[in-house]
DNA sequence: CCTCCAAATGTAAACGTTTAGATTTTATTC
DNA sequence: GAATAAAATCTAAACGTTTACATTTGGAGG
């Protein structure tokens, strides 16, 4: 009784050939159902489970995923997970995820270590959209979906969020309301969503013929210090904005913090719009208006476009999906 | 150049056999370096990925791990999970990530998954403290660690908070500050740390010598609605509370809800501890006083034991240990 | 009670590694 | 330069499946 039960003792416990217990297990049919039963009462004396690995040199797939991210203890990534999870489960698919702290390196070593493992696709959120690390991943041509950063040189499928879009309405919502000095705390530059919320405050601003102030835009990391730091860097200007547009939840979050500690009273002295609706939001005072992304959608789609790419091995084309934001409006800004 | 490279590929690409190869793999040295430099310059012209697969048919091992949480999107399992993760990849494994939506049903499904996968490990926090459902999984004996809820049927090692303790600091924090009528919003008694933290309070209450109400008493379900529902009973009491302790950050949020709506206002007309120290804690006004638990601590050892567990396989005892949650005092309880 | 055919079952090879044990090569000593 | 020991390398057998192909079995029809 010692060790794991295998197809061999399951076929000698029921007094048949392993080909016959295999073909009960993988239900193809064609065994007597006589057969059938004593097989099956010999599964369940011997608590048999199959080796996925001894399956798996014989049939390659490993029903099994890959998610990396760059921060696991960002809640924007969990709430992602839970959707790839969830719907991956339900095709019998089971999901490794792996943070890569924004390390190109590390994310270079995760992925690696997922192929030795023979994923059989991938769901990433790169920590370098430039993609260069990628090459040996993309040799292997293992069926990779971008989630939420583009990797723009290559042929993957992307779930993107409409980031322009996003930003465009918060801004052009602080405008009606007023607002001519408005800045934005954007993420990094090298990322697109970086770049696209700040493409999208910028054409807000023309469209509705403000000029562009260099002082008015902060670059930060995404990191809730940088949200924190940014806001000191605004308020010391000779003439502070009436409003900000924060790029991500940390930053938002570290926004928040600085405005309570610099006494900058929100939706008094200074409008605020942040992006991705966190529980924070609705607590603050006034409730924080906030450009909402559908992120379990995100990782729903993520893993559908991921599965079919799985299924059917012929080439498909590359194909991008952007889900539209939704400006949540609540109380945190005021009429100018 | 089709089909990933084997072993083969590489041993004719360097001139020498599979087993020479193999032994540079896996750096076992005696093997000549003029050997080694052919062989490792086969590996990179073939990007040559070695295959978990085969490789597990021999060692067993396959350097992966399962985590099984009641649910994703809480903020609590990803800080966990992030600690895990962490050592986890240190050590060179890499992590499934589960939900099962509290189901007993599903996390035996996931269970099971795991094992045919052939995890050397698990760590999970149990939808069902009873622990029926998983001697199957027990039978096979595979190193399994219980985090935050305990299995108390299990010969099995043991991280979790100590809650009776937690929440002892906090009731009886509200009770030096002069508050008599003390409610508590607890988890399902059917799990340990719904249990603990109820014993706790009614620790902190013996022993202040403060009578116990049961109509003080709500058992939540460790769900937003539940706490916000809580709060309700509470305030419609004839004599409803002067001070409240959740026992969870979901109830928490759900009772902050709560309070708003009823304008049963925070910090003035009613104090609240809260159980963990989420973002949100120190943005309501007035910030709110919360047990916290040191939730990447808790992985990071989760996967200590795990891993040492793996290593020697010789059996040692079950191991317990409960780590220490902190009281930080912010605004939210007033002196009475 | 044969024949014969379909249905049921069995046999054996392959998947890509690791590793014990056999064999070859190299270096050392005289 | 032969003998020998040590080091390097090779051979081949597992590991637990799946599956093409071979073989057996059970009945229907005569």
């Amino acid at each position: 009784m010692e060790g794991k039960a295998t197809i061999q003792d399951v076929a000698r416990q029921a007094g048949v050939s392993i080909a016959t217990v295999s073909r009960v297990i993988n239900g193809q049919g064609g065994v007597r159902p006589k057969t059938e039963a004593r097989i099956v009462q010999a599964i369940e004396e011997l608590a048999y489970i199959r080796n996925a690995a001894a399956r798996t040199m014989k049939s390659k797939a490993t029903k099994t995923i890959g998610v990396v991210v760059p921060d696991i203890s960002n809640p924007f990534f969990p709430l992602v997970m839970s959707g790839i999870e969830e719907k991956a489960r339900e095709q019998g698919y089971i999901a490794f995820l792996s943070g890569t702290k924004e390390s190109t390196v590390v994310e270079q070593n995760v992925l690696k270590s997922l192929i030795e493992r023979g994923v059989d696709g991938v769901i990433l959120t790169t920590a370098d959209e430039n993609g260069q690390h990628l090459t040996q991943f993309i040799e292997q041509d293992i069926p990779l979906v971008a989630v939420d950063r583009s990797l723009p040189h290559l042929e993957v499928d992307h779930v993107l969020v409409d980031n322009r879009k996003g930003a465009y309405q918060a801004i052009q919502r602080l405008i009606l309301q007023g607002h001519e000095r408005i800045a934005i705390i954007c993420g990094p530059l090298s990322t697109t969503p970086g770049r696209d919320r700040l493409i999208g405050y910028k054409e807000a601003l023309h469209d509705f013929h403000l000029s562009f102030n260099e002082a008015y835009v902060i670059e930060g990391d995404f990191s809730e210090q940088s949200g924190y730091d940014a806001v000191g860097q605004l308020y010391v200007l000779e003439e502070p904005p009436t409003a900000i547009f924060t790029c991500n939840n940390l930053m938002t979050t570290g926004c928040l913090k600085a405005l309570d500690n610099l006494q900058w009273k929100l939706g008094r002295d200074v409008s605020v719009i942040g992006f991705d609706d966190i529980d924070l939001a609705t607590f603050v005072q006034p409730k924080l208006t906030v450009v909402s992304r559908p992120m379990k959608a995100l990782g729903e789609l993520a893993f559908q476009l991921l599965h079919e790419r799985i299924e059917m091995k012929q080439a498909i084309g590359k194909r991008s999906y952007q889900l539209s934001p939704e400006l949540i409006i609540r109380e945190s800004c005021m009429l100018k």
